[in-house]
Formats: structure tokens, sequence, C-alpha cells
DNA sequence: ATTATTATTATTGTTTACAATTTGAAATAT
DNA sequence: ATATTTCAAATTGTAAACAATAATAATAAT
């Protein structure tokens, strides 16, 4: 039953439902992905199940403990902070190189996922939002041509995804805002300076917004419990 | 027969045996990796030799055709040039960092490697030269403290190293220089602006070490018997 | 009653067996 | 003789069976 090319994506198809799932918090970090329960889920026996949670590690939205099986990964909030410095270094470094290199095709394709981006936003569409605002991070990199970079970015962004679906209230509602669109309007006339800028400070509101100091809904008992600690240590 | 934790080991190894295989030169690109065949050197299952291939291919060093199985990868010249964008954006960026955190347990770590990259230089190690080379910049990005962009460039220093063993001849000797030692020095001073420089130059030589331009081994007929095609254009 | 210990079950890790595709050779036709 | 077709062997892709580890339940001991 070995399927020609389809193999690559029906792999591909069991990652984006795995991930659509954290996107949209089905599948909260931490949360156990047990293979015989995938198998049936995706029809699928356990071989292409492990090549997928391989796949998913390495892009470190699962985690991958010996003999333990997969979680959901938990990134710290020191881990969200190094992926955004990352991100800050790559997406700003090709700025050049976009505004160099942007054609009008490119132009309108970034224009066509704002825009599709902002319909999800609008309808509640939480995990397409994100997915679109990931793709749209992603497909600007491909306007400077280096396909390296893309890809390092691919990986930033999914773990950036991740995080955000981490640390944001469920309920909390995304709102449209002009950021993406005012960077395609400035990458298309080739204003470098002006874009890094807007880069910079979007990047920057769009860590902010994640509330990093917060407590966020952990499994550390000690980090739980720290008044009832407190306590017993000064009674 | 299931191991404990050495699963993970294991696997390094074998990878890290094919990949010295690149870099001596005893695998050339194109070459064929043949399941059955690893699976016999190796002594394991199919399934780990799989697994190995897969993330192989996942840091761009070996090439997946679906059903017709695995070769080394070829990466073009641009492809090498792409590679080498990225990696100046990624080293110089994380320099200031690497600066402002450097601790005397850096400074030797990185001392050390310079050390016995020498030695593997001095001692006609190829190999051995090229990986600790690559280990430098690895290390060097770890001292920045972000194990994100550590990550980005350890892919990069990968497929940096599959085309060194690409575009130098295979007798090419490769000879010492002071160019990661005093990089190192600088780093050590937190002399940021001076180190940005040497890590740009560093850079620059190593791409330029490569014959991109020159025609590679390689494998399309028609640019092997390009002058046969020229003469028979203008008879 | 609570803790330790043992046995059972469940889950992961690896190997082996099977299915499908590709490759190469032999046979046939032009 | 060359090209095409057909068949067989080799190789990759998937699934199932087996082995080992971890988790859980049941029993025994304090």
């Amino acid at each position: 039953m070995a399927m020609n090319e389809q193999t690559e994506t029906t792999d591909e198809w069991i990652y984006d439902q795995v991930f659509s799932a954290v996107l949209e918090q089905r599948l909260i970090p931490g949360a156990k992905l047990k293979e015989s329960e995938l198998c049936e889920v995706f029809g699928v026996s356990r071989t292409i199940i492990r090549r997928i949670l391989l796949r998913l590690s390495l892009d470190k939205v699962v985690e991958l403990r010996p003999n333990k099986g997969a979680v959901i990964a938990t990134p710290a909030a020191e881990d969200v902070r190094q992926i955004f410095a990352a991100r800050r270094l790559l997406e700003i470094g090709i700025i050049d190189d976009a505004c160099k290199y942007c054609a009008p095709d490119d132009t309108q394709a970034l224009k066509d996922i704002v825009a599709r981006e902002n319909t999800a936003i609008q309808t509640g569409n939480r995990s397409g939002a994100i997915r679109l605002a990931g793709e749209f991070h992603v497909r600007l990199a491909g306007v400077a041509r280096n396909k390296p970079i893309q890809e390092l970015l691919r990986q930033l962004v999914a773990q950036s995804s991740l995080a955000l679906a981490l640390y944001e209230a469920p309920g909390h509602l995304l709102c449209v805002d002009d950021d993406h669109i005012n960077i395609v309007e400035a990458v298309s006339a080739g204003e470098a300076e002006k874009c890094r800028e807007l880069m910079a400070r979007h990047l920057d509101k769009a860590e902010a917004e994640m509330k990093l100091d917060a407590t966020l809904g952990n499994n550390d008992l000690k980090s739980v419990f720290a008044e009832v600690i407190e306590a017993r240590a000064t009674a």
C-alpha cells in the first residue's frame, strides 16, 4: 500500500494536523502524544507516526523523552526571548535583500497572505490567523532569495507559534493591526531603513504581547504552591 | 535489545560516521546510500538507518528521493553562497552578545578547540580539522547564550562542511592561520567592533577559498561536454 | 493504614515480514 | 542491430510482530 509521492503530503498533512491542534490549544504544552492513539486517528502505522514525531521534535514543537513518549513542548520564558532575539537578527538582517529583490509577484503574494490573515482574525479563526502570520514572515524571508535563511526562519516561526499558544490566554482575541501591510508597502517601495524600523517594532510588540512574566499554567508544584512554602518557612 | 539512552548516542555515532565519510571524501556528493548496506556496516536494522537518513536530509547533508533512495547532497554554488550569507548574518550578529557574556571557561574551551584544530591540520587529519573548525564556530555562538541561534548555526556549519568537501580539491591541504585564535582574543577582550571585522573577513576568506566558479566534478553531461556542444554549434 | 514489593499491564524501541515501486536484464519486434 | 516490451531481481515504503522499558495495580510487610 506504498504511496508514490503521497507519502510526503501525507506526512505533511499529519504534521499540520498536530501543529494546528497545538495552535488551537486542543493540545496544550505537556500533553502526551500516545503513538497508538495517533495511529488510530490518522489511520497509519506507528512507523509513520514516529517519523512525524521525530520531525516535530527537531522543530522543537514536541519533546521526545526516551522510553517515555512524546509530549507537546513547553518552552520557558527565556527560550521565547531567545527565539525572538534570533528572529530579530534574521528578519531585520534580510530586509536589505528583500527590498532589493522584491518583485510585483512577491508584493501580491504578501498582500494575499495579509488579506487572508485579516479574514481569519475577523472570523475568530485563531489558529488560521497565527498560521498565516507565520506564513507572512516566512514568505517575506523568501523575497530575500536566501533559502537557508528562509528555512531557519520557518523553524523559528513554528516555535514562536507554539509559544504564542502557550503564553496567551485561551480566550485572547487577536486584533487586526496594520503592521504586516505596512511592512509590505515599505518592502515594495524599497524603503529598507523604514522597513527595518517597522519590523523591529513589530517583533518587539509581538514579544511584548506575550505575558512572559506571568505565572503561566504550569505543572511545577513548587511554584504553584510558592505561597504555602513561604508561609511554612516563616512559621 | 532496546538500549536505555544509548539509542541517542548510537544514532549520533552513526550520523557522525556518515558525516565523517563525507568530510574525508570517502563518500562524494551524489553517492548512493543503500539502506541494506548501511545496515550491515553498522549492525542495526533499517528502522535505525532510515531515522538517521531522515535527520541527515533535514540537515541537507543527504538528499532523500522518494522511492529512489538517499544520496549525498550536491549543493550548487549558489546554495553555498546563500549558506555563507546566512552565516555572516548570524555569526556577526551574535558577536555583541558573545563579547558581553564571554567567561573564562568559554575562552578556555575555544582555545582548546583551536589547539586541537591546529594539531589536526599539522597531522594531515583533514576531516578532523574541518570538524573542529565547525565546532569552533558553533561553540562561539554558544558564548552568546542563544540556543536557537546556536542550533541554526550548527545546521549551517554542517552544510558548509559538506560544501568544503565538495568544492576543494581532494589533495588540498588546509593550512594553519590565526583567524580563529584572533577571534577568541577579541571576544575575550570584549572588542566587539574588531571581532565583527575579523569574523567578516574570516568568513569571506573561507568562502573565497572554495572554487565556486570552477567546473567541479559534476555529472551534468552538458557542462562536461560544453566545448563539444560549442564546436558543433559553430560548425 | 501506610509503605514496599511484586506482578501485571501498557507503551515505547527494534526487528522482521510484507507490499509497492523502481531498476535492470532478457526476450521480442521492428 | 536497435528499439521496445516483458519479466525478474533489487530496493524502498509500510505494517505488523517481537523485545524491553516504564507505569500501574495488587499483594505483602511494617
